[in-house]
DNA sequence: TCGTAAGCGAGACGGTACGTCTGGTCTTGAA
DNA sequence: TTCAAGACCAGACGTACCGTCTCGCTTACGA
């Protein structure tokens, strides 16, 4: 089992462990992920600060482990049976995710935060929410289609433009997910032929 | 005229101003953006405090201003006569900018720092260095082949993949830029023929 | 008896005790009074924190506890049948007490937190080694001179320089017990006297 | 000149500095030492913590600056022109300042924290203030009777007894002063004739 | 040539978050 | 019921940096 054996000692209260993740969540939309600090998250969750550093070492850690779940599931889209329909749908949600959500919000001060700090890339690259989810994606499509040599490359293509979108500040109202999905579906079909 | 009317006082020096920019450059290779402090930018230049706070408000203005000359530069790529050349140069200099260069690093701490701060973001957008540079080698591409409707989709096509890649800590060594040249300029010719 | 009714459950652990009394002995010495703390004597002394609040209420309790019969033998001084010989000798057991001893250096702990501290205050209150072991002396030797009215006042001329040059720290070598014995007996014989 | 040479830099404040020494002053009154933390003295001097740690590292010096002024003060005592008059004004004096005057409470904290604290100790020996106005008691005295060898000797036997009773935490009631200076006079005068 | 005015390096100012420490309490399972 | 273990909330520790302020000193211009 993955549970530490209890050796005697109070065990962890769960209370204490969800009272700090949702002031993680409250905190980063209300003041902001730099604004967000250890001593504000332990007050605002009620919670000593010593409470915090036991379980985790960076702000940057609680609001992964705070925030990954929403993120899968916001990513994850049904199948459609068509692959056009596949894809635009997924871009769909990947614009609400980036631009719209709270789980988004987070992700991307993580990318921002890995930027500078080695152990919140590391955290990131241990699950790789926005890779995953496109390889889902990529790899249903393919099934009908062909599968490039290597996925990482449609995935890429699929979210790179849109990721780049959002991360420079412009207005995805002039992304057409439409073109975009067809961009790369005609990608998936020329590796068919060819 | 931009320059103030000099209505008396000692001028500007600008051997503080360059003290300044240097003192930011190295600092970030040396200690990382986030490590970088107001107090440390004036202490290796060996100016006061309130001169740099005087001449700029934040880090990411200094920043901005002390590498945006070497980030254009980086990105300007010299026509070679042939559309997929081209692309496939930009797309290797990016890569080397994004990657490797100090320009570069500067650049993603302020993307970085874009995502929390509207400040940085309204900086970042007025100057519009890899959107403009790869607008240029864009146009340049479709004088030969065709400008599909909004010349933005394109840049994003050509620059994201790769940024995405970047930012999100994938090795650029598994990211073919020859490739993503070719499906970039399937895409233009597309427009052409439709 | 004072030792509670087993009303069942695990009885005391003298061997916790013991533990806990000898920690704070150690520690005293160790890292002094102000950085002993009750978690610091809780580790060394292999027990759980509980359970040393479960039997005292401070350190300085502890302290007292641990201390206080060994320095009343280190302050009990066998008659020699002539009374400057036994004031003397308990100056010269007194200098020792308070300047060289591990009891004393408690002791001189106690003292100093008792000036802050009410509660210890009334814990020294109510078992006086100093004043105790002093009047003994005095009334020993009272017994052929003569007893003036308050034999505090005694007490306090024998103990109080000694006291004073040890607390103050300043050296007791240069504090003559001779002479000081000297004083306090020509006090008696002039009280017989008058 | 003491005062060191101002080699660019804003000036000390003396603002601050009065503001931090009366809160440390006050809070001694209203909170007791132990309770008293670096952290409420600047708060109550409205002032930063770094400022208080610039000038003081510790509460004890703070304390020290801020009252031994007083307590030279009030322990200095008008010749009377009678030998006797003089040691009991003095022990009178004594006698209020030790269990009676704020100034007299910041003395005993600090011969309190000496006894576990070094770096107090050497602050306390850099300024005898007790010591120093019994000698002048002493000496002035002694020129009508007679010096003995070390006067140390005799500021020992005056001070020490009432510093013993008011430290110990006994009622200074029950201790004569008259009685008390009689025996230092006659000490005195057995020299002279000694 | 001298006064006015702004820029300069230095560094103290009041604040506030950092990560660590201890205090005293509470909650387990085992003895 | 006590025990060892150890998590709980609270809050002080001393340090670092924030952005502002106040010094004495240049260094220019214009009267």
């Amino acid at each position: 089992m993955d549970t530490p054996v209890n050796r005697g000692g109070r065990p962890r209260s769960e209370q204490a462990r969800d009272a700090v993740l949702h002031a993680v969540d409250d905190l980063l939309l209300e003041v902001g992920y730099s604004a967000m600090t250890m001593k504000g998250i332990a007050e605002r969750a009620g919670v000593g600060r010593q409470t915090v550093y036991r379980w985790w070492s960076t702000k940057a850690e609680i609001l992964f482990e705070a925030t990954v779940a929403d993120a899968e599931e916001e990513l994850a889209v049904p199948p459609t049976g068509s692959s056009l329909d596949d894809l635009v749908g997924y871009l769909d949600s990947l614009k609400h995710f980036l631009e719209g959500s709270a789980a988004g919000a987070a992700y991307r001060a993580l990318i921002a935060a890995a930027q500078q700090d080695r152990a919140v890339a590391a955290l990131l690259a241990s699950k790789d929410v926005l890779g995953d989810s496109a390889r889902v994606v990529v790899e249903r499509v393919a099934e009908h289609e062909a599968l490039p040599s290597p996925p990482e490359h449609v995935t890429a293509l699929l979210v790179g433009p849109m990721f780049f979108w959002v991360m420079s500040g412009r207005d995805t109202v002039h992304l057409d997910t439409g073109e975009l999905a067809a961009t790369v579906l005609s990608e998936l079909r020329a590796a068919k032929v060819g």
